[in-house]
DNA sequence: CTAATGCCGACCAATGAGGTCGGAGACCTG
DNA sequence: CAGGTCTCCGACCTCATTGGTCGGCATTAG
């Protein structure tokens, strides 16, 4: 189906919230929740692991809840999928090292070819952090603020950036 | 789970098979099939959606197959995924027009933030044609060979050669 | 005619996503 | 100090989608 699972969608809904309107206080759950209209239990689920990574700071309690413990911009959604969803490579072979887990590893022609595709792809989720999430009351056509990757238009499949930067900034609080 | 289902994998595969093997005969399903070590009754079902879309042409009989019926700089991964797979945005209720069937358009905040996210995902397939889906060999590090499109007989100097010059033009297949 | 191919529909199975439950620790109140 | 309540935490469960299979029919070359 090609898209983000429904946990990517909250952890992403969360962080951005927790970006915008978490600046130094305690937000529980719940309340991000009933904001975005999304089961409480699911995105409980979905915080731990967030904590989990570092990215969130957890107080339990009356009065607790979550805080963002990392700048908004030194996670991206990539970094988010791939630990929310758990491997986020098209083809699930394609993050082991050698194959370890897949013996077809040779005759595996579907590497080559995909693994391209699957690159651009992570380039692209490498490359909008958290913080160009924002809500937003207007859907399309605020290409303005965040352009900070390089698709070009839509005629001209040009180079859409060579370098195929795999910035996995695995590194976790800084 | 943000991947490409097999389907869609098999797609790519026999569609840049035939721009590459199958210049001007018919291709069995089974040869594609039996080259991917892929099922070929599903490979089947795949070839067929294709055909339907007017992308392949069918010969039945012996010596019977499949043949590339247009070119293959016209359709993108973008248009094949969303042929076999069915509809690729990421939630279903981006493609209609005021959230007519999806009466949560208004709790919808998903549509924002992360439609923006789809929008990028879905720019990068639909900017790579199926020329570039090309079987390699060698998995990482093979820019090189992408280059191998258009290179004209000209012997190009050596400044060519890497990196990023993949350009479309290249009219149309007879 | 026969065999090989594409074509089509229905059918089955398993993976994994989405959702839910009961517990453990920490704050607050009396 | 003790109980209650609120929070996070981890395991569990269900079920829809996907991947895969099967059989039968139409079509055409030899």
């Amino acid at each position: 189906m090609l898209g983000l699972s429904k946990k990517s969608d909250y952890a992403l809904l969360a962080l951005s919230y927790l970006a915008t309107n978490g600046e130094s206080r305690t937000v529980r759950t719940r309340e991000i929740a009933e904001r975005f209209a999304i089961p409480a239990e699911l995105l409980a689920k979905v915080m731990q692991r967030l904590a989990k990574m570092g990215w969130l700071a957890s107080s339990p309690g009356p009065s607790g809840g979550y805080t963002l413990a990392v700048s908004d911009t030194s996670i991206t959604v990539g970094d988010v999928v791939r630990a929310v969803d758990g491997g986020s490579a098209l083809t699930q072979c394609m993050h082991s090292p050698e194959g370890s887990d897949c013996e077809q590893w040779a005759n595996c022609t579907i590497r080559g070819p995909l693994g391209f595709v699957n690159e651009r792809v992570q380039d692209v989720l490498n490359h909008i952090p958290i913080r160009d999430i924002r809500e937003r009351a207007t859907p399309a056509s605020a290409e303005s603020e965040l352009v900070s990757i390089v698709v070009p238009d839509h005629s001209a499949p040009a180079a859409v950036r060579a370098g195929a930067s795999r910035s996995h900034n695995e590194g976790d609080t800084p």
